[in-house]
DNA sequence: CTGAAAGCGCTTACAG
DNA sequence: CTGAAAGCGCTTACAG
């Protein structure tokens, strides 16, 4: 199993093959200038003798550094849920140093399209030789996967709720199933009554990844448990007043709700009207795990929080960048993040 | 934040201290025969540049490998629960080649004692200069651990349930609060009745264990709901029979029985069980997730899995100690696992 | 106690 | 199209 014995190199491929250095170089990296019959034999010689290059030596004697570009939000905003991956993007920068990475970060404010154009035209007259970002701007960004296509530059989508064809790679939990998630959760706390499914709108929050939620919720109901029902009310005013209002008002003409499901990462503001409102337990789902929720999840007014990692999904992007740019591995077209469970009494240790 | 200022090396701070290339080198690994004057004169200087060494070049000329010694239960048997460090382990094992990284495995069968002391003994007898391990053989590892401490040897557990102060780290789920865990899932099953907690033995599960978890269990109930106790029960024959006979009974003499909680990895035995039972539906809550579970997970036997990522285990336990030994980091001494919660709806993305 | 030099396995101009 | 040589930033004998 582990061969002990002398790791053959690229000296030793030149020597077999009767050719320089520099020429066994050539072909391991596709280089022009290399005659098809000596291409051929070098090429058989490394099969032959297994040749692995050694990237440590590779790394080292390269000149230039790899820039990984990243265009996020900024985290100073909204629903903060940007610092999770950028904090996996730094995890990431750290670790890669070693290896002549850099990270570039490109960040916007999410409502201005303005900034982001300006971004994007940054991006494209860069040096990066790989991009991260996500897929949520599907509008604003399509120029930019243009230019990394032409370029061939790769670039990898976390948080996105499209498979891109192009992309190198697409990082993103399965959303119908996180919807059939929060249901059977919601079976599990009572057996008959009705889900009410709140969408709270902003920018960011396509209505494509709600809906595949809520369509998720529907389809486990459907086939497990025809008793509870779902029924669906928009939200557009995060105002406190205007949530307590339009809350009161569905509660009590719709006496038979027993949970709230909120698909997206604005519990907390929905937590808050339930933690002064007395009456009978209203089960609550939500999506993300910040530290407002914390609150709540430990009174138990929030229930359960599905998650994503969005952290690791951060950290995975840098790194699949990096396995493709230096490492010159496959990387998988789709990563699919788990779908964490978060209680008061598991968020501790998350 | 980026600066793209040419990095500064050895031969920078040689020439500033005014020393040879190896002076620096021997201050640098705290190696003998260098004068106090001259190692304060290069520790200065270091300092004052920002010196860090680039750890590829460091690899590449350096000549022996780092081996790491791994002793872990064979995976061909019992629960087939150490399948997932090994695999975390190989994972690592992958990535790090690159730095003359290599892992010996060392295996044995759980219930044989003369093979663990042998396997201990080859370990005290080898070359490595790392070793990961589980704390469940307390009483015949000991003399291994002293052994470790002697060669100053780093060691890192994993699946450990102490923290043991001499480790250089120590992998592990919180238990007490898994228990807890598992109460609060059960209590959103039911408001009222029982829980059984069935204990089934086995060589590899300390009794300390599983009483943490059902302590943690019997606290959140004592807290939130005094309408729903437990009742421990200990089974050691797993034949399924026998199984049948004991539960059969139980839950005849205890009709208030609507939870069962078994505090280790063996619930498919338990859902056996239940598969083929009638009358109400009782709640299943286990430990760690495997391909036999998923049978009863899809038909809602078993309810819940708490898993604590036995993968990524095996994986963090040898790279904490890469960490350690090649790159001079320091290592968190305790590294606490989250409870992961696993359904019908979830684990296919686990 | 200190230093000069070779070498780790690659890449990169440069020369032919 | 091909090769000889210098160099990446360290470590490792060896000499003094």
């Amino acid at each position: 199993m582990d061969n002990d014995e002398r790791v053959i190199g690229i000296k030793d491929v030149a020597k077999a093959a009767n050719v320089a250095l520099a020429t066994v170089d050539r072909v391991i990296h596709n280089r022009a200038g290399v005659s098809v019959k000596t291409k051929v034999k070098v090429l058989k010689v490394i099969k032959q003798m297994g040749y692995k290059p050694n990237i440590m030596a590779s790394n080292l004697s390269k000149s230039k550094k790899i820039v990984i570009g990243v265009l996020l939000p900024n985290i100073s905003e909204g629903s903060g849920y940007w610092e999770f991956p950028m904090q996996g993007i730094l995890k990431a920068k750290k670790e890669l140093a070693q290896y002549n990475i850099k990270i570039k970060t490109y960040t916007f404010k999410q409502d201005n399209n303005k900034e982001i154009r300006k971004k994007i035209l940054e991006l494209i007259n860069s040096d990066i030789q790989g991009l991260v970002l996500t897929s949520k701007f599907a509008d604003e960004i399509e120029i930019l996967l243009e230019d990394c296509k032409q370029k061939n530059r790769p670039y990898v989508f976390i948080d996105s709720n499209v498979r891109k064809i192009d992309a190198l790679s697409s990082i993103h939990q399965p959303l119908f199933e996180s919807g059939e998630l929060a249901a059977q959760l919601f079976n599990y706390c009572f057996n008959k009554g009705e889900i009410l499914v709140l969408h709270l709108k902003k920018t960011m929050d396509t209505e494509g990844i709600i809906s595949l939620k809520e369509k998720g919720m529907n389809a486990y109901l459907k086939e497990n448990n025809n008793a509870i029902t779902t029924k669906s009310l928009v939200l557009t005013d995060f105002n406190e007043d205007a949530i307590s209002g339009v809350l009161f008002k569905t509660l009590k003409e719709n006496p038979f709700i027993k949970g709230v499901f909120i698909p997206n990462s604005k519990v907390a503001y929905i937590a808050k009207y339930f933690e002064k409102r007395g009456g009978d337990k209203i089960y609550l789902i939500g999506y993300d795990f910040f530290r407002e929720d914390i609150e709540y999840l430990e009174k138990e007014i929030i229930d359960f929080l599905i998650c994503q990692r969005p952290e690791e999904q951060g950290y995975q992007a840098v790194f699949k960048l990096f396995e493709h740019l230096v490492l010159k591995k496959e990387v998988e077209k789709e990563i699919i993040m788990p779908l964490d469970i978060i209680t008061k009494k598991n968020y501790k240790y998350y």
